[in-house]
Formats: structure tokens, C-alpha cells, sequence
DNA sequence: ACTACATAGTTTGATATCTAATCAAAGGAG
DNA sequence: CTCCTTTGATTAGATATCAAACTATGTAGT
């Protein structure tokens, strides 16, 4: 615009790229299924967690209470996980994965996996990798800046 | 995940990114703005534009057409725009900004720019200039895969 | 123990976004 | 001129996301 600093065209952009690649990688996945359960799924395999609280989770994904406690429903309706009280304390819950649930992730994995070479196709690793570190520093950056 | 292709750390840097963003710039904007209709704001004043098309900004902001549908309803009801009907095509719509929504665009680029001192804390505008280009080949690379 | 503050989770109400389905109007092929 | 396809816009139904407000429980301070 006028002025028009660095800073916004790169947000711009940012802002596009997570738009599109977003929509593509939901089109993939199993149908019911979105990223940010895919995201939940994933990272209790990853991580090799048996049991988390949904603001933990929430925490680990910078992403509000109400959002993860929305997602978590969602997943609990159809099968995804287990949801208990913590035995340790009242206000809490206790997360699990269930075997429809690591099932699924494995189908999304599948479905993710296809987009991998198509990705390759208009940037080469060695490109995305030249910018990861820049990208995680200006991640952790606005992370800390978050009140 | 287990073998982590770069392009998905990469995304997932991304979506954080504009995650956190979008997040410190919806709360610096006046109260009931969006950045969806900031960006449509901008848009008209940046290129000079008169009147155009729900589906022509559907289609510079790479959103669907029911978006912008919902998008042009707020902010009709808010008095930013005015819409009318195309004299040339009984389907289509012109939409263009009245007063109130070139005012609302002043106060938000205000908003905005106080933002950008914040930003350059965290990495300065070389950083950003640098991964511009790749960012602009990568979005379009992914808008041209878009079907 | 009692009060005050902090934390976990939910509910409410708003926004954006998508796909699928629908309606109306324009354009093109016979 | 008629039929079929394309295009503009909307509606319906889902999802994610947030802030603000609320409930319940835990923790600390006096």
C-alpha cells in the first residue's frame, strides 16, 4: 500500500501460502477429518504420550482453551480419543488416543504422504531448508511477544 | 513425524506464523473489524479502484465466492460498502467503498502500523527481504496447483 | 480457617473458511 | 430458437478460531 513495509508483504504471503496449502492438505485427508485433529493425533504418536490434559495440548499447539476444548469434542464423538477425569485433580481431564484413533492418524499419514512429492514440485527441500531457520526464530519471536 | 519431510516443518513454521499473526493484528484493529475486511478495504484504496465484483475479490484474495459473499454481508450491514446491482449483467454485483469504509481503512492502517515497529524486533527487514522471493514463487507455484 | 488469587474447562457469540447444493442469468452449439 | 454449459451469487452445514464470561477446583497468604 502507501508505505507498504516489508513486514505486511511478507505476512501477505505467509498468510496465502498457509491458505492454500490448508485447503489442499484438508481436501486429502479422511473424510470428517481436519488438521487440527490430524494435528492432536499426531503429535500423541509422535511424542509416544499416553495421557495429556487439553490445556497442555492446547498449549503445545498456541491455540486457545475454548479452541482445543471444541476439537477434543468433536474428536471424543467420533472415537478419536479417550477423555477421563484426573485423578489428581478435580478440574482437570486426562487425554488418551484409542485405537480408531491411531488407526485414523495412520490414514492421514498415508494421505499426507502423497502430498509430499507434489509439494517437491515447486520448492526443493534444499530452498524450504535454507528458510526454516529464519522462520523458526520469527516463530519463536512472536511466540514470546503473545500476552 | 517419524521421518519428517522438511516441506512439512516448513508448513507447520508457516501456519504458527500466521496463526500468532493474525491473532496480534485482529486485536490491535477496531473493534468488529476483521483482517478479511481490512483486506477488502485495502484492496479498493491500494489499486484506486471504483467498482468491482464479489467475484473478482473473491478471486484476488484466492477465497471462495461464498466467502466473500459473507464477507461483503458484514460489512455492507457495517456501511463500509455499497453494493448494487451490475447494469450489464443480471447476475453479477458491483461493490464499492463509501465513506465510512475509507475512514475505517485510515484507522486500521493506523493500527497496523504500530505493529510494525513490534515486527522489527524480531527480524529485521533484510531477513524478510531476503525470503520474499521464495515465498512469492511458493505461492504461486501452490495457486497454479489449486484446482 | 478464611479470603483472595490462579488455573482447568466450558459456554456463548462472533468471525472466517470450506464444500455441496441451489437459483438465476449469460453464452454457445445445433 | 432451444438445449446445455458456464458463471455469479447465495444458502446450508461443517470446521476452526478467538475473546469474554462463568463454574469449579486448587493454592497461597494472612
Amino acid at each position: 500500500m502507501t508505505q507498504d513495509p516489508i513486514a505486511f508483504e511478507f505476512f501477505n504471503e505467509i498468510g496465502i501460502i498457509d491458505q492454500l496449502i490448508s485447503t489442499m492438505l484438508t481436501n486429502r485427508l479422511p473424510k470428517g477429518m481436519s488438521i487440527a485433529q490430524f494435528t492432536v493425533l499426531n503429535h500423541f504418536v509422535r511424542l509416544k504420550l499416553d495421557e495429556k490434559s487439553p490445556a497442555d495440548l492446547a498449549s503445545a499447539f498456541q491455540v486457545s482453551r475454548p479452541t482445543m476444548t471444541s476439537t477434543l469434542a468433536r474428536m471424543e464423538r467420533a472415537g478419536l480419543i479417550a477423555v477421563r477425569a484426573d485423578p489428581h485433580d478435580g478440574r482437570a481431564k486426562r487425554v488418551s488416543l484409542t485405537d480408531a484413533g491411531r488407526a485414523m492418524r495412520e490414514r492421514c499419514i498415508a494421505a499426507v504422504t502423497e502430498l509430499a512429492p507434489i509439494i517437491g514440485g515447486i520448492a526443493s527441500d534444499d530452498d524450504l531448508k535454507a528458510m526454516l531457520p529464519a522462520l523458526r526464530q520469527i516463530r519463536q519471536g512472536l511466540d514470546r511477544l503473545r500476552d
